[in-house]
RNA sequence: GCGCGAUUAGCUCAGUUGGUAGAGCAGUCCCUUUACACGGGAAAGGUCGGGGGUUCGAGCCCCUCAUCGCGCACCA
């Protein structure tokens, strides 16, 4: 602001005569104010009179001011601290979430409205800390779509819950067992269980107020926990029916094995990091092999080639020989497996089936013997002799230098790059393990999957979506889902210690062996993944199997998630759904990219750029928050969160404010008429345009381009209601803030009323399609609009119906 | 190595079926007796990553290369 260039004395004047302060008169007033304080005190009587009188004109000034605040509710800037809150509250007392309630306003007013179910799922939060940015984009979006169908007159269901979210919340509280000095391996179960209980409970707490802060308007009378006793007893259920379907199975096979956590962990839940390694070659009889890891070599006893490799024609699958090997001689077996990629290092490698994937596979299919080299918390075992429970970083070097003294180093080669997987809450490295866990069978769960997108039962948002769910189910292993930790939920199998069988038991009744009879029976004392439980979410979140809201409500209409779930959580949905209901639980998936810092880059704790969205709606509101997550971010892809970005939106509910103030006082003691038709040529044509545009954005809506109809929206509120139409009606209609020129104004009543009931009509349908996206200022501009001649009752915004079906 | 995505104004990004390039922010200049300075107006700024092709016409379709990001695979 330009203080200086502004005259004082004429901002005297202008707030003395007008009573109306904005910011340059306020900041002129004060400070001709301590000018002339500072005159009074060191001047002559004479001018100090004159000083005094101007002091006494100043406070009338304000006098008037006061009365203008008094008077006009839209005088000071929009202010969402003041209003959301009470709104949030008003919504909950009316009960608008819950779709029961809609019903019954639908049937008050005559029956056609809130009739058809419209579902949304909220996928569930993780209880175990406070939302972030990417949870508030989720939340704004999901209620973006629930209020827009609600308006539509949709009996509209928006789900909440909460995840107790297994292995993620075991980490977090981990870590706080740490920085007390405590340990899980030191606690009984039930102790640990119950700690993390409540640290979860009091977690849920939060989010949900947090989740309440956005503006979400799902109903709490539905609220639901992944730990609910029913959803507990169902996910159980579900184990039964695949263990009797014979689609879950117990084996022991190579898992993914976190020597830090103490668990084994499904594919997704590993993380690969790059990194740089030496890569030996070492004589092993005849043959040269290749390794990165020589500390799982000791009990390597077979060498495989693939059989089509010219290169080692002359030896032939089974035959035998001697060699020196790390301790001493041993006696080696040739395999021949196309699993071998000949142009890989010498294209032969020894196998060490215990500690690797590939390895396992090939001895599996040649039954050979497995060798467990490393234990569970990552040191070598006995077989590695004077090694034996060295950790893997130790004992690498000293186990390639006892090689070379021995003369089997062919060569190093430094720098070799390649990736390892790790653990993704604490980076160990994976460790594969031969355990005995329980296993989803994938092939044919997923074959049904892959046929429910073919037929376009299930489409995504964006589109290309639909590829990497399809490549991923094309490429399924069968799926881990026993955990060696406390939080989550049991698995319901007990073995027999008679016959070494596994047998399900639900309800924890059976006592005895059903196959043998034997009653030494010992209770699974493993948990399933989370996964397990969240995968069957759409079904359970409705009260699976018997509740009326799951007749009612299932398959559910969409659901909204974070696309780095698209292979994480997205299938295992759609698997559950067609195997538990023969039915697809959504009939769309929108997926919305990663919110990354203002630079682009991801959020990370480490980095600290991690933006709090509570921050940002405590600054500029939640609406400006909103819309400066919708606007501009397309589906699928990332953005770059900018605090500049949300805080123009600040700005623009305060413009919608003033455009609501003018409009307003332009309208005074107008009857507002929905089904005034008599409009001026210039009028009717305004009326066509905002038509048109409504139609528009009501499509970019159904086809979820909400990024296109908010800015739509925007664009249109400001740059052609507020600069065109508005300036425009201010030389049409009379109103205090008009030029003192009146001559300038229509004296043509018809002309006059044509364009207030214009101005009226337009607000309405302003504030109607922008509340699914700003949903607190409009609903507190709308409690301040005249309702219709012809309304019978003004119904909160809320349910107000939307312009176009 | 394979797959997916991106590359458009200084920055962050839109651009739905191919038809003379858009927004927000930042920057420049001007404006304030009043809906809003959380404001108004104006101008400026881009050979749409490079190259090739299809077409009357390509930011958009096809091929190719480059750079960046993400995911998967690979620890023989």
């Amino acid at each position: 602001m330009q203080l200086g260039q502004y005259p004082k004395t004429f901002s005297l004047v202008c707030f003395v005569t007008t009573g109306r302060p904005n910011g340059f008169h306020q900041i002129a007033v004060l400070s001709i104010l301590a000018d002339l304080l500072f005159f009074v005190k060191h001047t002559n009587e004479a001018s100090s009179r004159v000083a005094k009188s101007l002091i006494s004109a100043i406070f009338i000034g304000i006098a008037r001011c006061a009365a203008h605040v008094m008077n006009d509710k839209f005088l000071k800037p929009y202010n969402p601290k003041e209003t959301e809150d009470r709104i949030y509250k008003m919504w909950l007392d009316g009960d608008y979430f819950n779709p029961d309630k809609l019903a019954e306003i639908g049937a008050a007013n005559g029956g056609n409205r809130f009739t058809k179910p419209y579902t949304i799922i909220m996928p569930p939060l993780n209880a175990n800390g406070h939302i972030h940015a990417g949870h508030a984009l989720a939340m704004t979006l999901e209620d973006i779509m629930i209020r827009f169908k609600r308006m539509q007159g949709y009996k509209a269901l928006w789900v909440p819950g909460t995840d107790h979210a297994g292995f993620e919340t075991q980490v977090v509280y981990e870590k706080k067992l740490e920085k007390e000095g405590r340990s899980r391996f030191k606690m009984e179960p039930k102790e640990l269980y119950d700690e993390i209980m409540a640290f979860t409970l009091e977690n849920k707490k939060h989010i949900e107020s947090e989740i309440q802060k956005i503006g979400a308007s799902c109903d709490w009378s539905r609220n639901r926990f992944t730990l609910d006793e029913k959803i507990v007893k169902e996910v159980q259920n579900t184990f039964k029916k695949l263990f009797d379907d014979g689609l879950v199975y117990r084996g022991s096979r190579i898992v993914n094995w976190c020597s830090k956590h103490q668990t084994s962990l499904s594919d997704v839940e590993t993380e690969s990091k790059e990194q740089k390694d030496a890569f030996y070659y070492f004589k092993y009889g005849p043959f040269i092999i290749g390794t990165a890891r020589p500390e799982t070599k000791f009990g390597d006893k077979y060498v495989v080639m693939h059989p089509d490799d010219k290169r080692y024609e002359q030896y032939k699958h089974g035959d035998k020989f001697d060699l020196e090997w790390i301790n001493g001689p041993i006696t080696a077996t040739v395999i021949k497996d196309a699993a071998i990629d000949m142009a890989f290092g010498t294209g032969v490698m020894t196998i060490t089936p215990w500690h690797s994937g590939i390895d396992f596979e090939i001895a599996e299919r040649h039954k050979l013997e497995k060798e467990q080299i490393i234990d569970w918390r990552g040191k070598l075992l006995p077989i590695a002799g004077e090694f034996a429970d060295m950790k893997i970083a130790e004992a690498r070097p000293k186990i390639v230098e006892k090689l070379k003294a021995k003369g089997l180093l062919e060569k190093v080669e430094e720098n070799y790059m390649h990736s390892v997987p790790c653990c993704y809450k604490c980076g160990t490295a994976i460790e594969p393990q031969v355990k005995a866990q329980w296993f989803v069978k994938m092939k044919p769960l997923a074959d049904k999957a892959l046929q429910a997108i073919a037929e376009e039962k299930v489409k995504f948002i964006p589109d290309n979506y639909r590829k990497i769910f399809n490549y991923w189910m094309e490429n399924t292993i069968d799926w881990n889902i026993s955990r060696q930790i406390v939080w989550g939920i049991p698995v319901p199998a007990k073995l027999c210690g008679g016959c070494k069988e596994y047998f399900v038991d639900v309800d924890g009744t059976i006592s005895k062996c059903p196959k043998c009879g034997s009653a030494e029976v010992t209770k699974d004392t493993d948990t399933f993944d989370t996964w397990f439980s969240s995968g069957q979410w759409p079904l359970l979140a409705l009260g699976y199997p018997d509740s009326p809201d799951f007749k009612n409500f299932y398959p559910t209409n969409v659901m909204e998630t974070g696309s780095d779930l698209i292979f994480k959580w997205i299938p295992r949905m759609v698997i559950f759904g067609l195997y538990l209901e023969k039915k697809e639980p959504f009939k769309y998936v929108y997926l919305h990219g990663m919110v990354n810092d203002a630079q682009g880059k991801k959020m990370s704790k480490s980095k600290g750029n991690v933006v709090n969205p509570l921050d940002l709606t405590d600054k500029y509101g939640t609406d400006a928050l909103r819309l400066g997550l919708v606007v501009g971010n397309t589906p699928g892809s990332e953005m770059s969160l900018r605090e500049d970005k949300i805080k123009g939106y600040k700005n623009f509910s305060n413009k919608i404010w003033n455009i609501t103030r003018f409009i307003l006082s332009s309208t005074e003691g107008v009857a507002y008429d929905r089904n005034f038709t008599a409009y001026t040529e210039a009028d009717k044509k305004l009326s066509e345009e905002r038509h048109a545009l409504i139609v528009d954005i009501t499509k970019d809506m159904e086809e979820y381009r909400f990024y296109m109809a908010a800015e739509k929206l925007y664009h249109y509120v400001w740059h052609t209601l507020a600069d065109v139409i508005l300036e425009d009606s201010k030389k049409i209609v009379p109103n205090p803030f008009g030029p003192k020129d009146a001559s300038a104004a229509a004296v043509d009543p018809a002309v006059v009323l044509s364009r207030q009931q214009f101005l009226l009509r337009t607000l309405e349908r302003v504030l109607i399609t922008l509340h699914p996206f700003i949903p607190f200022v409009t609903e507190e501009i709308w409690s301040y609009i005249p309702g219709s001649v012809d309304d019978k009752q003004k119904l909160p915004l809320i349910v107000t119906e939307w312009p176009i079906k």
